[in-house]
DNA sequence: TCCAAATTAAGACTAGGTACTAATAGTAAT
DNA sequence: ATTACTATTAGTACCTAGTCTTAATTTGGA
């Protein structure tokens, strides 16, 4: 049961990395030692109390949590959103959407955007885009502000619905596309022409 | 300075939800009270103490940690790379790409896809997407793994290569597109032609 | 066997609380 | 004015999971 004190430190440091939320005491009984010799290699392992491992944890995720959030949900906030006719977002340019080499925006982001305006422009339960011809026509710098408006063509050929994307940093057009989405009306499950499988 | 209860209450939880790594002692601080005011407030309002605060942000982050790292850097994980000619990336559909509706993955993933990889086929610093024409063929639900194949066209007509992307989810064609890209040799700044502003 | 390293123990102190009791201030109704 | 009630403040004892320090013990190796 006992092993010697480098082998048990080894073993501490790993037990804390893989679950930093453990107290002193429960080390002490996993590695059948008092609580003072946990105490003793943390020292010397320079390894911090539980509850400030627990804070870098949670302040460390803290700053992602602003990064993650936005990505999957709100693609740029909508500011204004008349169904099937026409809806407007803004998206400001932060650090984590931009090259770090040059802090120029990277595409998906301004795609993002545009995209999901088009699908949230569709007054049904579900859209999907079916092809975007897009074209970007000029860099978005780090602090820029994309407004991004989105139009319904409304010309609704087999169940399809081309949405105009156009964005604007200041007057300037930055971005422009035009989407073409499936709506749910009418809508049968799993490939639906196009040059499909 | 001093607010009546409920609107202190009020406050101290927006406070907490946006700060939870606050001590009642900074807290009655902020708010000119007693620390057994904010106390109180804190039973009434069922918000936990500080620690178990820290410690319910680190442990929901923790699992999250997974989720929220790839976003920003790698958009599938390349797997094959020769510089100027192809590429190749996969990417696993979990539940963080798909409408929870559904669990149909968003068009922006695949793209972000096709797109970085087209970046990355680019021997150059400086790479970005001038325009790209997609299809969208087949949905892809959650689970399913995406590979993306990219070529390089090679043809540059006025510093620009034309990359082609094909995503394919086992052998079905899921996306494609034609990525045209700017590159940073013979690149000078700003807008380039296309109909920008 | 003896020494040094390793371990355990004990005591005083800390932060950030809980739980409980009690006192005080302010307001409204009778 | 007295009572009733709420809001606030104060103080105590206690808790956890530590800190830091000093001291005593155990253990392994020459």
């Amino acid at each position: 049961m006992k092993r010697n004190k480098k082998e048990r430190q080894n073993l501490l440091k790993k037990t804390i990395e893989e679950m930093p939320f453990t107290t002193d005491e429960e080390l002490a009984g996993k590695f059948s030692v008092s609580i003072q010799t946990i105490r003793l290699d943390r020292m010397e392992l320079s390894i911090p109390e539980l509850r400030e491992r627990i804070k870098s944890v949670a302040t460390h995720q803290w700053n992602e949590t602003v990064k993650a959030l936005p990505i999957d949900e709100i693609i740029g906030q909508v500011v204004d959103l008349e169904l099937d006719k026409r809806a407007i977002s803004i998206l400001d340019i932060g650090p984590e959407h931009v090259f770090s080499r040059n802090r120029i925006a990277r595409g998906h982001h301004l795609f993002a955007q545009a995209n999901s305006l088009a699908v949230a422009v569709i007054d049904d339960e579900l859209a999907l885009t079916a092809r975007a011809d897009i074209k970007f026509t000029r860099q978005v710098k780090q602090g820029e502000r994309v407004v991004a408006k989105a139009t319904a063509a409304g010309n609704d050929r087999k169940g399809r619905t081309a949405v105009e994307v156009e964005s604007f940093v200041g007057t300037e057009k930055v971005f422009s596309g035009v989407f073409t989405m499936f709506r749910s009306t009418d809508y049968k499950g799993e490939s639906s022409n196009e040059n499909s499988d």
